[in-house]
RNA sequence: GCGAGAGUGGCGGAACAGGCAGACGCACCGGACUUAGGCUCCGGCGGUUCACACCGUGGGGGUUCAACUCCCCCCUCUCGCACCA
């Protein structure tokens, strides 16, 4: 019996076994050989894998094994993202701790995992939960500090009321938190950026270097995140001083149109809206404009159904080339927290301010001609480019030059400069939660804020605490860990209980991976120059701001903190963003009651089928839709595989019969055989030529 | 509105770089084996047609000996962004 059946968990078992005895698929950093590091973006360990991580790692590896094959030395490893609120929320309900729960996911998942077949260098495994591997994160917070690159202020965070946590922007969609759809609010707090701003423009421009290797609409994705606008500000004296304030200034991507200017709108938030307000006898109809939207909700005031309505303050500005009289107003569509929180108004140029003017009746004058002729009357704004009118000393001028020539005359009358504007606001990475990484400050009496001595790291996240039922972070009243020394006075200090956001661990640890064991310092720099980048990187296109932009950065910061080598700028040479694996046309979710559990695909196929449906049933970046029957369909073929080979055996021969030894030996039936082998390898050698 | 991607049998999808459209799989049909088959194996399977043949890759034009593939116009769908001044 049954050489002839095939029996997918014989025969897994067997060379599983073999693989992790062996430890088959180790890399070696000393190789010769040209390396390969294929990575797949590694998995939080929630407990269980779903249909989505087995197509991750399954074309992941499909990469690693055909590059062996070709004589790379290939890096494939895996780790764990392993801080995050699903482990605080889980061990409240089941009364466990955090860290036990996390600790009994990853050994059940890595159990998943070799079952599945992958061809993983377990040596180099992370958990980023463990301090061995937190203490250089608390390094390179420090060293950030240091630069400058790390800052606390004090500003309105997102906050996510269910997380009790606040969220950085990149974790804010469509109002709602990343992770739990609760509606995001508002909340004045203290707290720790990281300066991601400070590297915008290489962010931006580094795009370039990845359009090969990345798809397109991942790239436009961050180049919209980013949000690089070139202009120029321009400041407007004030009539009257106001709230201490003698001008206001704005940012605009068209100084072309400043001589259009006919009056000027702040966001509610702004800091004169109140000094306005105060010293205007409508102060009470001000002041309740500026509440009610102020209240509004943050997704309704965003809808592009809302309709502008504004407030004028009674004060003026003063033109900055012209020394007419501005209008101000409050204004509802004007954004608090993007450029200056003021705009200029140009009615006859900006649609928004068109109909702004036409609802208030403000003034419209034009001041770019399209073509030659200006218009009799305007319908809407003319936004494109044409002859400057109406513009002093400007007219006659060409949009292009004359946003440069008005911006250079601004500067040298001291009213302005060019300047440009980013969408990206810094990072926060702040969060009020127990189960991450301490940052590692203390605040003290005498010295106030005080970075921990690098010698003294890591910062040991405690474990003997007790969760709260509330989700609060059991931190602050862990007193052993919040009592401490000052590391400058040496006198009672209280440590920081806000620990780091989970994308801190994920942005550098595809570099930890070169040399995971290495107790000394993060990384090795010959390991570094030797791995880096990361060759092909896989994972789901809903990272394509959060986690890719982070780590990009990360990748720039810890070049210029030194550890980094110099020429390595960018994390990720190739991207691929794979597509979903779909039920009945969604998502599988427990509420819908559509999971496919992979370990129960195995169970009734074997790991190899399911790898190979996974593979088969569409290209690795489409979406998918799971089908019963289409995974018969894969196992019936490896059956026939099987069967095939089986029942051949012994009229196979042996490889290297074909050679010239062999010679005339060989009948027509072999001959056409291996001519049949030999098309297939350079078939699939072509099909992977992507990689 | 802006950006990206996709439209091919009943279905998922092939077709490298302009050269036999529909590989492979699912479903379906016929046959074999069988007490039975919901197992397995063999064969068939775009449309019209008895056949010859003709038509056929979202629609319309074009280039070419030859177009799913290249060019122009249009339609539909999916995803992302969207009052960023």
């Amino acid at each position: 019996m049954s050489q002839n059946h095939y029996r997918p968990r014989d025969i897994e078992d067997k060379w599983q076994a073999r693989w992790l005895a062996r430890n088959a698929f180790a890399a070696d950093n000393g190789d010769a050989r040209p390396k390969y590091y294929v990575l797949e973006m590694f998995p939080y360990p929630s407990g269980n894998f779903h249909m989505g991580h087995v197509r991750n790692y399954s074309i992941g590896d499909v990469v690693a094994r055909v590059r062996r094959m070709q004589g790379f030395n290939v890096l494939h490893p895996m780790g764990w993202d392993a801080f995050g609120l699903p482990a605080e929320n889980a061990a409240i309900k089941n009364r466990t701790h955090p860290a036990a729960w996390t600790y009994a996911n990853i050994a059940s998942m890595r159990a998943q995992l070799r079952r599945l077949g992958y061809s993983y260098d377990w040596s180099r495994e992370i958990a980023t939960c463990r301090p061995e591997y937190y203490r250089f994160e608390q390094l390179f917070f420090l060293r950030l500090l240091r630069k400058g690159l790390v800052y606390r202020k004090k500003a309105p965070q997102n906050w996510c009321p269910s997380c009790h946590t606040v969220l950085a922007n990149e974790q804010v969609v469509d109002g709602l938190c990343w992770r739990c759809e609760s509606r995001v609010t508002q909340k004045d707090l203290t707290q720790w950026f990281v300066k991601i701003t400070a590297y915008g423009d290489e962010l931006l421009n580094d795009l370039a270097l990845l359009e090969e290797g990345w798809p397109e609409r991942v790239i436009a994705m961050q180049r919209n995140w980013i949000g690089r606008s070139t202009g120029a500000s321009v400041k407007f004296p004030l009539e009257r001083p106001v709230g201490g304030a003698r001008e206001i200034e704005v940012f605009t991507t068209r100084p072309d149109t400043l001589y259009g200017v006919t009056f000027m709108t702040l966001a509610p938030e702004h800091a004169l809206a109140e000094p306005l307000a105060e010293a205007c006898e409508r102060a009470a109809e001000i002041r309740a404009f500026a509440e009610r939207i102020r209240g509004m909700d943050r997704l309704d005031r965003q809808a592009d159904t809302l309709e502008k309505e504004g407030v004028f303050t009674g004060a003026y500005a003063l033109h900055p080339l012209t020394g007419e009289r501005v209008p101000l107003w409050l204004g509802n569509f004007v954004l608090a927290d993007y450029g200056t929180g003021a705009v200029m108004g140009v009615p006859a140029h900006d649609q928004r301010d068109f109909d702004f003017a036409r609802k208030y009746r403000l003034p419209v004058r034009a001041v770019i001609s399209p073509a030659g002729e200006p218009p009799a009357s305007m319908e809407a704004a003319f936004t494109g480019e044409g002859r400057m009118v109406n513009s002093g000393r400007f007219d006659g001028m060409e949009s292009a030059p004359g946003r440069e020539a008005v911006a250079r005359f601004l500067e040298e009358q001291g009213k302005g400069r060019a300047a440009v504007q980013f969408r990206l606001r810094d990072w926060n990475i702040s969060r009020q939660r127990y189960w991450g990484a301490p940052i590692p400050v203390v605040y003290c009496d005498r010295c106030g804020l005080v970075p921990e001595r690098e010698e003294r790291l890591p910062v040991v996240l405690p474990l003997d605490v007790t969760t709260r039922h509330d989700g609060r972070s059991p931190l602050p009243g862990a007193e052993d860990f919040v009592n401490c020394l000052c590391p400058s006075c040496g006198g009672e200090a209280r440590r920081e209980t806000d620990t780091m956001d989970t994308f801190v661990e994920s942005s550098w640890y595809f570099a930890r991976y070169t040399d995971a064991r290495n107790a000394d310092a993060p990384f090795d720099e010959r390991a570094l120059r030797y791995w880096l980048p990361v060759d092909q990187y896989i994972g789901g296109v809903e990272h394509a701001i959060l986690h890719l932009l982070y780590a990009r950065f990360f990748t720039k910061a810890l070049r210029d903190l030194g550890f980094f080598p110099p020429e390595i700028s960018e994390p990720f040479a190739r991207l691929l963003t794979q597509g979903m694996v779909l039920k009945d046309g969604g998502k599988m979710s427990k509420s819908r009651g559509n999971v496919v559990a992979p370990t129960e695909m195995m169970d009734r196929y074997g790991a190899d089928t399911v790898r190979l449906f996974c593979l088969f049933a569409a290209p690795p970046e489409r979406d998918f839709d799971w089908s019963d029957s289409g995974i018969e369909g894969s196992s019936r073929f490896l059956h026939r595989v099987w069967r095939l080979f089986a029942e051949e055996k012994g009229r196979i021969l042996p490889l290297g019969a074909c050679g010239a030894a062999a010679g005339d030996a060989i009948n027509d039936d072999a001959r056409d055989l291996r001519r049949k082998e030999h098309l297939a390898v350079k078939k699939a050698g072509e099909d992977m030529g992507r990689f």
